[in-house]
RNA sequence: AGCCUCAUAGUGUAAUGGUAACACCCCGGAUUUUGAUUCCGUUAUUCUAGGUUCGAGCCCUAGUGAGGCUACCA
């Protein structure tokens, strides 16, 4: 792995630091707050990384995984286990400390009422419309409703008659009683509670009001004695009202609300809105789709987990709402996959070449080391006949300038074997090439190029007679585009439907009885793992490319 | 239009008011039984204008640019 990330504080830490310092908080203690309503992905990943990570660095502190399920129209259990799984999978553990909003619902309630008997609160019986329009806009303040100046007690017991179920879904709403002239749309009187007559994945129907976001997050951070409540850019207008709820309603701490930019990756559809559309309308095969920027779907691209996490350790925690190039979380993936990751020899598009002076006597295994640079990975035989598959492109009947490999009369060597020469070729009536004669240059295994030789490439090859097929897809990046004439559900494009390609590889028999999540390097290519596995068609292992080898590869080899 | 936030190489991130740096990408070179890895090197940076200061990327003011806010989503 490259040089650890440097000890160097983000601004969060810095505070949390100076905290901790100052004796504000006697430890700290964080959460990850997701809506289960979709699959995490690589932005979540950051924000997991941020509040798991921090509980990490302080002896005592701790980070809570805590399920904000406030409206019961959008969340599910499989999303639940499904974050679960994502969390764990990144290696961050919240031991006792996971939490549903929806158990605090008797608590919101309670706060809610505790404001009306301050007369912070009331009963709003006008329309969305009507609100919207009497909330006033940027420049013009709000004008109050009728509903404004009720009593206590009438606001008491039309807020118990929501509660019991006797108003229908849109007749009323508790709203906060703060300010209508605020330069800050947020506390314009913002809703508290609203009535949905629907099934909650928790608590089923005991309840048919549900609190708001903005007058939840900060009770549940208090009840939960989260020390600072770490949220994206888009609830910086949140704050004052996010205090307010903390100084007004009777919460057993006072959390801190500190905002960060969320991550931004180029060539990637990000936010779950998107992600879901693309699962529905059926691009993708599913939420794990290798194609996609879902957690499951990086772990089913075979992205190693402590690479991601030290990515987003590099991409840092800034207030700066930028764009990061890919490059940077790719490098991360090969620069941990380079060290991790077995090498193997697999020909995606393979040309047989004929061995013309082999004989009995000749090698009939030769011996490749596992790891080039990490000699404890070991050395494995791979068996070499008379006939071998290379790659079409390791030849060329008209060599360019800086073409090494494998063309008429010239020699390449076969990795962990023999140099060979070139004595001839066959092409198809199509004029491709399909049979490549050679041969073997004796004493050349192991050994440096004889007088006279020029050698510059290895390149792998597979035995044709032991040799295995397998089947190798190819995953392009995912490239989306806003569609501007596109409403609701349709306001985004695939650029490239086609970005998986999907081929029959030769490999060597060594790959046939991996497990999937199994990672390799097949040579020259890239990095590959081991998917679903074929074992009862015979064996048919099935091989997701990670990344290739260089950036510059994908590049001109892409679109 | 009002309020809020942000601005440092192509990208991301550093730099207590004291020599602007690290990583990625790109390009070049050396080594290499992976055109990988490894090693070395090149290019390139403080949005603008004022102010405070011996000294400003950092503090102040104004401007410019970008983003957010007018949900009974989170």
């Amino acid at each position: 792995m490259s040089d650890p990330i440097t000890p160097k504080l983000d601004f969060i830490r810095e505070i949390i630091a100076d905290d901790l310092a100052t004796g504000k908080h006697a430890t700290t203690i964080t959460r990850f707050p997701p809506e289960p309503n979709g699959y995490l992905h690589i932005g979540h990943a950051k924000s997991i990384c941020l509040n798991f990570g921090i509980a990490q660095e302080h002896p005592g502190a701790k980070c809570h995984l805590r399920f904000d399920d406030t409206n019961p129209e959008k969340e599910e259990t499989e999303y639940v286990e499904s974050i679960k799984a994502d969390v764990k999978w990144l290696g961050f553990d919240w031991g006792k400390d996971l939490y549903f909003a929806s158990d605090y619902f008797t608590f919101f309630h309670d706060c809610a009422v505790h404001l009306i008997k301050e007369g912070k609160a009331y009963i709003e019986q006008q329309s969305a419309e009507e609100m919207r329009a009497s909330r006033g806009n940027l420049t013009t303040p709000g004008t109050p409703s009728p509903g404004r100046s009720r009593s206590v007690e009438e606001n008491l017991d039309l807020f118990a008659r929501m509660k019991a179920g006797e108003f229908k879904e849109g007749e009323c709403v508790l709203r906060a009683k703060i300010d209508l002239a605020s330069s800050n749309m947020n506390m314009r009187d913002p809703v508290l509670y609203r009535i949905m007559h629907a099934h909650h994945h928790n608590t089923g129907d005991a309840w048919c009001i549900y609190p708001m976001y903005d007058f939840a997050h900060p009770l549940e951070d208090a009840l939960e004695h989260i020390t600072h409540s770490l949220c994206t850019l888009e609830f910086e207008d949140h704050r004052p009202l996010y205090d307010w709820f903390i100084e007004n309603c009777p919460v057993p701490s006072k959390p801190r609300q500190i905002e960060f930019a969320k991550l931004n990756l180029t060539y990637t559809a990000m936010g779950k809105r998107k992600l879901l559309q693309l699962v529905q309308e059926g691009h993708v095969s599913g939420w794990d789709d290798p194609r996609l920027p879902t957690i499951s779907g990086l772990r089913r691209r075979g992205y190693p987990p402590e690479a991601v996490v030290h990515f987003c350790k590099r991409v840092g925690i800034t207030k700066f709402k930028g764009t990061t190039d890919i490059a940077l979380l790719e490098f991360d993936i090969r620069d941990f996959l380079n060290q991790s990751a077995p090498r193997r020899m697999a020909v995606l598009d393979p040309v047989k070449v004929v061995l013309e002076n082999w004989s009995a006597e000749s090698l009939t295994t030769v011996e490749v080391a596992n790891h080039p640079q990490n000699p404890e990975m070991g050395n494995r035989d791979i068996p070499i006949s008379n006939e071998v598959w290379i790659e079409r492109e390791d030849f060329m009947e008209v060599p360019e300038k800086k073409f090494f490999r494998l063309g008429p009369d010239r020699y390449v060597r076969l990795k962990g074997g023999h140099i060979i020469r070139c004595i001839g070729f066959e092409k198809d009536a199509d004029g491709s090439i399909n049979l490549i004669r050679a041969e073997i240059l004796p004493g050349t295994v192991g050994a440096d190029s004889p007088e006279g030789v020029v050698c510059k490439a290895a390149i792998h090859w597979v035995d044709v007679a032991t040799g295995l097929d397998a089947e190798v897809r190819i995953y392009d990046r995912l490239f989306t585009e806003e569609d501007p004439d596109g409403a609701e559900g349709g306001f985004l494009s695939v650029i490239n439907p086609d970005s998986l390609k999907t081929v029959t590889a030769r490999i060597e028999p060594a790959l046939a009885s991996v497990e999937p999540g199994f990672s390799c390097q097949f040579d020259r290519i890239g990095y590959f793992i081991a998917d679903t596995i074929d074992h009862q068609s015979g064996v048919k292992p099935v091989f997701n490319r990670t990344v290739a080898l260089k950036d510059s590869w994908v590049k001109k080899g892409g679109r």
